[in-house]
DNA sequence: CGGATTTGTTTATTGGTTGAATTATTTGGC
DNA sequence: GCCAAATAATTCAACCAATAAACAAATCCG
């Protein structure tokens, strides 16, 4: 048990609970009554009852009027989330496109908007200019659908420093660049890498294992870590960089001023080139992966879900070979299941997560003016 | 926030608050009074003072007569951990040895057995007797003191499941053996792997940064990795094995039955055989740690701490080409301050941790035979 | 010696959960 | 068709723990 720094007042009680509630429900795969939250979770019904009151009045459950269950008793009432309550703003700036969209508390995406433009030959403020309009336009499709949002997550394809601040994104041309100041949409907006946010998004909608590895090939290859169901970020935020993990040490110089780099031998054009290097070089540094973090699960992602068929075989052949664990518990390789929105959508996800995870301050939030 | 799985109640409110007291005497340099404490936790001084009361009269706490302190306005009293309240017991089992040692909440090691002996020749459950043997003379030694033993840890060179089951000890001769149905203290036994606990041992006795990697150096090689003051085990609790991190892909076979692995070019063999290839190599693989994991601070223990001076360089030269951020941030390199009892003292550490991370479980214990 | 100052305790209040009793709404048996 | 059993949800008194403010204790300083 890590003892927190803080102290614990009554209303952190109360904190915890209504998220723990909310939870429950979000991760019911049917639709629990208070009773059957009050059985899973361990508070009592009548605590329950309160908890659920505050999160209907605040818009996050509703009570749904179909009871979806039998037997003999008075019905439930079924409870979930509600699709028109508090929602996320996910974007994403890339090499060749911005995109955004509007995911509502059910993880739906209501809203999607892509505009297909190279980002390499714009000025960082107009890129964010240009993401601005696109964020004003999906923010316009929520408000018409009541739907507030609670914040806006950017994925970049880069080193993000924790307050926001791009140190350097290679393929976009980027170096220190001051994304809140640039990109002020109203809203509290999170910067993330690309592939920290891809990640999350897989964990939300895979709903399986809490604890994996994804690695997502693109030009460069980056990976997201997520253990427990918490993305792990490192001391700085520069945790994954995969790319850059040596596997042949005398190998083929990188741009990074390295030997050897993963990059050189799993990167998109070396996918495209030799399949099985590529598969051999990326079972070496998944294999180091597993030996440090002992994951159970890696999802390939990004350029690499398409090319999965032909890699799968080299990669776990080399998993078998150099994991030291391999013969007690084998490690399961699969394709990422959510295209190239992955990122964008761990994005909108990470949005409706914050409300997810802290009702609490969603409802005490000083209520903004509704749908301006 | 991750909102874990369960409800909170009265108790736990206070539950937390109480380590929360108890942890900031534990890291205070001075000897805090109330006042203090209700300062540097926001908690009023009512409620510390109602907190420190339950933690006297725990024996966790006590209240030193001679105040250290100046000024104007009524003297302070002190409060400091006790030396004779709860301590733990740390107990490891290696190649050549078997260790015992008694700790006390302060962290002062109270007393100390070592027998000398080679434990491959012995089934384990010969070991295991002789180690339970050593056990009840430290015990014997603390209820002399008036230290009660709030549980016990035991560190193994190998591979240990959750329930403490020893997966394999290569060194050791091991494999599936179940230590806690043959070592029986009537005490909580907790089993891990020896690099983990001595990893947890340089983060208590350090103080500095909570986030590092430890790197031990023996015959085999292992690696505890430190995330926010917290031990990461992995999935299934197999994580650190950095000596079977590919290094060169096609290089010498290992046991393991890959090639290349870091045990061939950084074990203890092979750092006296040749210390510059070995730096090169534990470089590299340090450097895929830290690519991958963003940590500031790698410390070398085991064998590898007298082999510091020779080491750092080699290895720093391989952490400043190969690691992506080495230009934003540089990684620190450190030799561990602890000596070969780094795992023992970890073991112990780990039980008084728990007394200190949840003081209240501790006070409400059954209160067993004091002093059998 | 008396005011200022800081520490620690006492007391009434508040917020939030609990447990038991109560009300509400269905199924099923006679 | 009506009553008993069963399940769901709410109401209400009790309790636990933290808070705020007043109060007591112990020292320094003028």
């Amino acid at each position: 048990m890590n003892a927190s720094r803080s102290p614990v007042r009554q209303s952190s009680v109360r904190a915890h609970n209504l998220a723990l509630v909310l939870q429950t429900v979000a991760n019911s795969a049917d639709r629990p009554s208070r009773a059957a939250i009050s059985a899973s979770t361990g508070l009592t019904r009548a605590t329950v009852s309160a908890l659920v009151d505050d999160l209907i009045a605040g818009r996050l459950l509703t009570e749904l009027d179909p009871t979806p269950r039998t037997g003999a008793g008075r019905p439930a009432a079924g409870l979930a989330l509600t699709p028109d309550g508090p929602g996320g703003l996910g974007l994403e700036i890339n090499v060749d496109y911005l995109a955004a969209c509007v995911v509502d508390l059910t993880g739906v995406v209501r809203h999607r908007f892509v505009t297909r433009a190279d980002q390499r030959l714009l000025p960082p403020a107009e890129a964010l200019a240009a993401l601005g309009g696109l964020a004003a336009r999906a923010r316009a499709a929520a408000d018409a659908d009541g739907i507030e949002l609670a914040g806006a997550a950017l994925a970049v394809p880069g080193l993000v420093a924790a307050d926001g601040l791009v140190r350097v994104a290679p393929n976009l041309g980027w170096q220190d660049v001051d994304v809140p100041a640039l990109l002020n949409l109203g809203l509290p907006l999170t910067v993330d890498n690309e592939a920290n946010l891809a990640a999350l998004g897989e964990l939300r909608t895979d709903g399986g294992t809490p604890t994996f590895l994804y690695v997502s090939g693109e030009i460069g290859i980056g990976a997201g870590i997520v253990l427990d169901g918490e993305l792990y970020r490192g001391g700085r935020g520069w945790s994954g960089e995969i790319g850059h993990v040596t596997v042949y040490p005398d190998g083929r110089p990188c741009r990074c001023g390295a030997n050897g780099c993963l990059e050189q031998y799993a990167g998109q054009e070396a996918v495209a080139a030799d399949p099985d290097l590529a598969a051999a070089a990326l079972g070496i540094a998944l294999s180091a992966v597993v030996n440090l973090l002992d994951l159970g699960v890696i999802v390939l992602g990004g350029g690499y879900a398409p090319e999965f068929d032909r890699l799968r075989d080299g990669i776990d052949a080399e998993l078998r070979r150099r994991v030291l664990t391999a013969g007690l518990a084998p490690v399961a390789l699969r394709a990422a299941t959510l295209g190239p929105d992955a990122a964008m959508r761990g994005a909108a996800d990470v949005v409706i997560g914050s409300v997810r995870d802290d009702p609490a301050s969603w409802l005490a939030r000083s209520r903004p003016a509704q749908a301006v």
